[in-house]
DNA sequence: AATCGCAGGAAATCGTATCA
DNA sequence: TGATACGATTTCCTGCGATT
């Protein structure tokens, strides 16, 4: 049995058609066939059900293509590991954002990849903390931007920038006047809040006082453009990082904003990957090139 | 260098469906 | 019912790499 041999039988299963398959595989249909029949004689099991109707897997080659497909996923990505262990910045590179982070921060540093590390191709996935590190540590993802210091063993992380919170209120609101605000000046207004799971969440409550934080259990947002449209409905106030301030909206939806100036008022980002990961060249390539997109109202030191 | 094993291609063959 | 088309299998041969 050899990698190939299982190419093949992959083939067959996403063809249902030993012509289509061979063509596939780049061999005549003559050798997949013979090489599949084989490749069933040396298992003791029918793979497919040949029929005039077409080709049926059966329950017994379901359960061997699945691992087939495992060990030629696997075969694909210690091929990767060794491409890039030649050129630690050619290569795929996958990256995971939080989806406070995602949005504002992927048009920034985007094109200079593009333009900078042309033998570098990244995939992108948006998704909760929780879920990021989990992907970092199985693998499936190779460096993540949280919001959140590594806490697990196996990883480590560059600081990349810290954004401090803004407070974003209805214009011709009390604060309005004032030059500086704090979470202290907000008295019975809602602040609005992202759904739990979301660390911008934690850390919008980590800076509010005990009756902030009792109000609204029941609004569910998992976005800031859903909380800052819901305080242009006249619904409350609400927080947002610096990276995540445009503006658009304090014009466009008639809203006010001002950096809070409570202490601790502010998050630290951080590039995060396993200790492991052989491509640290490109993770501080990648850093690097993010720092470059940054606007002024994020600090990098 | 000789030998062996194996993958792969070409051609022949087989089985079945379709159609006149 | 025979001709034809299509897809899979079998047989035979070649080339290549590993081993001795």
């Amino acid at each position: 049995m050899t990698l190939r041999d299982l190419e093949y039988i992959c083939a067959v299963a996403d063809f249902k058609h030993f012509g289509k398959a061979a063509e596939a595989c780049f061999v005549s249909q003559p050798t997949l066939s013979g090489q599949i029949k084989k490749l069933e004689e040396q298992l003791g099991v029918i793979l497919f059900e040949r029929s005039h109707k077409g080709i049926r897997v059966t329950d017994t080659g379901k359960e061997i293509i699945t691992i087939a497909r495992e060990a030629t996923d696997a075969a694909r990505r210690i091929k990767s590991v060794a491409a890039a262990a030649q050129d630690p910045l050619a290569g795929t590179i996958s990256l995971g954002l939080i989806p406070t982070v995602a949005p504002y921060l992927i048009p920034r540093f985007v094109r200079n990849i593009q333009s900078e590390l042309k033998n570098l191709s990244v995939n992108y996935r948006e998704d909760i903390t929780d879920r990021l590190i989990e992907a970092l540590i199985s693998g499936e993802l190779d460096v993540a931007v949280l919001a959140t210091p590594p806490e697990d063993e196996s990883l480590t992380a560059i600081e990349l920038y810290s954004e401090p919170f803004w407070l974003i209120f209805p214009k011709g609101h009390i604060l309005d006047s004032s030059e500086t605000v704090s979470m202290t000046d907000v008295k019975d207004e809602d602040v609005l809040l992202l759904t739990e799971g979301h660390c911008f969440r934690d850390q919008a409550l980590s800076i509010c006082r005990p009756p902030q934080k009792r109000r609204r259990q029941s609004l569910r947002a998992t976005s800031l453009e859903t909380l800052i449209n819901l305080v242009a409905s006249g619904q409350g106030v609400t927080l947002v990082p610096a990276l995540a301030m445009r503006g658009g909206w304090t014009h466009d939806l008639d809203l006010s904003s001002r950096e809070l100036s409570d202490k601790g008022a502010a998050r630290q980002i951080y590039l995060t990957y396993r200790k492991q990961f052989p491509r640290v060249k490109a993770v501080r390539a990648l850093a690097d090139i993010i720092r470059k997109g940054l606007p002024e109202s994020v600090k990098t030191e």
